[in-house]
DNA sequence: CTGGGGATGGGGCCC
DNA sequence: CGGGCCCCATCCCCA
């Protein structure tokens, strides 16, 4: 399932930022109490649309070769693409099991605690009165990013994203600025041409892994992305999209 | 028009 | 907590 993908903002207009504009490094941290201050001059993205693009929904079909690895000498392989489990499965744990915790025998005058900080009520509507305030505490830790109307549970998510904003990571070559040093290595290689990933299958190299993964897909039979109208498979899901606009699947 | 390459954006995870 | 990396997504352009 994508994570946060669906939540991907799809202002084309503004895809390309000034970044002339966006000189300062400034970093603005603003827990959302501080919300309702004036913001500086970045404009504000358009409110997110939600998109369900994703179709085919028993993918993937053709699992990468395990095999690619970029030339010697260069970083890390491909391989074991399948073993990382990005699927953050924490377990099934009711809220009630770890706030409420019975104790004590009947007759006690403080027999309902909180598990999370002891405290003892002697009716259990007092504990769940206790327990809400434990509720609302959490829902209030968040983080706005000051630029925009996104939020995020934690300080460095938040930082994270504030990158996007400020890209203090500028080449020197050209100028272009980028939010993370490694987006900069990337367009550096495209002064460079430095490609140090290579298909196993062709005398092909990539600059960027994501694009040699794509390409690997030109090289299976059976590719990721399936209509479920025709199943037809393509290598992209941007070519899916294309096929079903295209009319094959009127259904939608 | 379709398929594919190039470049880039962005959130999550791991160390 | 921050950097690096992973993966996915998307746009542009070209053959």
């Amino acid at each position: 399932m994508p994570r946060s993908f669906l939540v991907k903002k799809h202002t084309n207009s503004i895809k390309k930022p000034n970044y002339s504009e966006l000189e300062s490094p400034t970093v603005f941290i603003t827990p959302h109490f501080y919300r309702g201050l004036p913001l500086p001059v970045i404009p504000q993205p358009e409110i997110l649309s939600p998109i369900t693009v994703w179709t085919t929904s028993s993918l993937p079909l053709s699992p990468l070769p395990s095999d690619l690895s970029p030339i010697s000498g260069y970083p890390s392989s491909l391989s074991d693409t399948s073993s990382k489990d990005h699927s953050g499965s924490e377990s099934p744990r009711s809220d009630e099991d770890d706030l409420l915790k019975l104790t004590g025998g009947v007759g006690e005058a403080e027999k309902f605690q909180c598990a999370l900080c002891s405290k003892s009520y002697s009716t259990y509507s007092g504990l769940l009165k206790h327990k809400q305030l434990h509720c609302d505490a959490q829902s209030r830790k968040s983080f706005c990013c000051k630029y925009c109307e996104k939020e995020y549970v934690s300080l460095g998510a938040l930082k994270m994203h504030i990158r996007t904003h400020t890209l203090p990571c500028v080449c020197k070559i050209c100028g272009k600025a980028f939010s993370r040093p490694w987006l900069l290595q990337g367009h550096i290689r495209t002064h460079t041409g430095e490609k140090p990933f290579s298909c196993p299958h062709c005398n092909r190299a990539f600059a960027d892994r994501s694009n040699l993964r794509a390409h690997l897909q030109t090289h299976s039979d059976v590719k990721k992305y399936q209509c479920k109208n025709c199943s037809k498979t393509f290598s992209r899901m941007s070519l899916l999209h294309k096929h079903e606009e295209s009319g094959c699947c009127t259904a939608h």
